[in-house]
DNA sequence: CATGAATGAGTCTTCATTCAT
DNA sequence: GATGAATGAAGACTCATTCAT
């Protein structure tokens, strides 16, 4: 009975398969990617693959669901309650433009899924882009709680800052600006969306 | 004088090859799409397809430049040099909007290669990108020179302006808004951004 | 137009398929039949099965179906209404016979689909089996209106006939029996069967 | 002591594992057949049936050997020397009937066996075959003893005799019919054979 | 002895592309 | 020019078998 162990190898070798599929996947995208390659490359028998995942389908969901985990974390501690509201939005978009650079493959999976043309796949990324609104939604009321902003339509706004600022990254970064410029921006950006909000007066 | 009848024959068939290739690639993505579909339903042989795109990428990015310009034409036409300031982010807004919900299938192709893996694609549409920057950036200027606003970084004002405007109306739709939902929101939008460049004190 | 010429052309090649595809499935069964192999044997290219058969099954009831029909022809021509009742009888176990001997293959695949587990090809096979019962059936009663048998129950009997040739063949052959040797017991099949159904008093 | 024990856990697995092994067989064909099934459904571990038997043919072959013996037994008691000549064929018919719905799995296994493609399998079941005709042999041996009938070619008969009660049963119960309705020509049967080998004048 | 996780050979099927007509 | 029959490369997936525990 060496349960124990056992879990723990095979959820070792779970995320191996996983993260060699992000790099297949991100590169490749979905159809073009080679379930053999992935295998090989996470070091694998062909057929040990679908012992962890029924179908290629299902590898990439999980993928998209373990990146969801990973972004979601990484968009939660920098927008944590703490500091003013223009720190928390530069914090935001840095975490944005960090993801983009150091998590390369999975922000790219992630933003094929949602605005490619898989329905099956764009809804699994939109459950991760609700989750985005959710958490800057509640950053905002809590600012409007503070006295730092007036704003009637939550989700409305939400929505833009979440265009200004993972959107933007996305755009600056297929345009082919350099990550350290585009860090740069963040005061700036900052800056837009307070006095957009109206919180500069 | 047959030359031009032909080459007339010519550009429809390559025009009924194109519409169609966009709805099958819409729908289903690159791969996914079928040649054999996209002849059947442009009323063509499958071998005729070869005799006016090299391959299945090079029609896909004939596609491309054909929505390409087509949008272009329509962002152009929206922000004429009439009107204020405010009454032309509307008109952008609005058309990002409008062709989101009627030119629906060109609108997502157009998304997913912008935003999906294939580099190549990636490059054809950047292309229509830098295209949306340059006569939003030339519309700022417009506005600046009217003392409408100050301004001094132009095209990253202008990427802000393109993510509240046709990254905003993407996500809209990913989260299921409908259309005249969307619209609704031109006057917030343009106020957002009049505010974020400084335009309304 | 050259449809008649590429009608035979077409026929052709679907019975080319169909001969090479009853000498794999009768040597390997259904499952151990290879598409590929019965592609080169043909000398066509591998997917150019496709163009003539939906896949494997449908391929395999394809051929089933001619066999069926061949065989069926062999049968009726073999108890045409002409002789004795025993000289029909006669000429329906040689005919067997043959059809075992030198329509190996199909008969092999025949009789394989008719006793095997696949239900879908038992289903076809039974049709065939059926059509042997209702010529065989048809033969007595015309026997029975010329006088030369009494007989209640013409479909149990036929089956009685159909067991002491089709069946017998069968077994012989697979007991390792000589063609030869099973041709020279038609003789005493005949007798056995006429003195069985009461016909020689 | 314990070797005996051992012994007969042994011995237990392997009829368990060879029953479930029939079902899955009879059903399913031997290449659809899964080994992993019949292992599950034996309560067993799928590793553990290569301690029982070398490789999934030799499982399948060992199947028929048991099915075989337990087939011949159920012949040898039907065919038992008591009764007349008239009652022993009824009580062999019968027996032939009862095998196949009760033990249904088993006969068809047992059938495509012998007249499938698989020359292996139907080495195996040939010899069953033969042993069938053996008994039957005998018995028509010592009905001629008794002066109950003449017969020159005791193998030939003895083949019709097989044909008019194991393939005739078979037949019917491709064909669809009923248990019940098979068993009550068993005279009719009987008496056809009988008719046929001389025995009733 | 018993197990079941790992393996990889094997195969059907699809579809972009070619080319003879 | 137009066609569509023919092609074959490519790939997801299954499952008998092995072997470390």
């Amino acid at each position: 009975m060496p349960k124990i162990v056992d879990e723990q190898t095979r959820e070792a070798t779970r995320r191996r398969i996983i993260r060699e599929a992000a790099g297949e996947f991100a590169r490749l995208g979905f159809d073009q990617a080679n379930i053999n390659t992935i295998a090989e490359q996470a070091g694998i028998g062909k057929g040990t693959i679908y012992l962890y995942f029924e179908n290629k389908r299902e590898l990439f969901l999980a993928m998209l669901r373990y990146i969801a985990q990973a972004h979601m974390a990484a968009i939660r501690a920098a927008i944590a309650a703490d500091g003013t509201l223009e720190q928390r939005l530069k914090r935001l978009f840095l975490a944005f433009a960090r993801l983009a650079a150091e998590e390369n493959d999975s922000f790219n999976v992630f933003m094929s899924a949602l605005y490619g043309v898989n329905r099956a796949f764009q809804a699994e990324a939109t459950k991760l882009l609700r989750d985005y609104l959710a958490v800057i939604a509640l950053m905002l009321e809590q600012s409007r709680a503070h006295g730092e902003l007036q704003c009637d339509n939550l989700e409305a706004t939400a929505l833009m800052v979440l265009s200004l600022t993972e959107s933007y990254v996305l755009s600056a970064r297929v345009l082919g600006q350099a990550d350290t410029d585009i860090w740069k921006q963040a005061d700036d950006i900052a800056q837009f969306i307070l006095r957009g909000i109206g919180a500069l007066a």
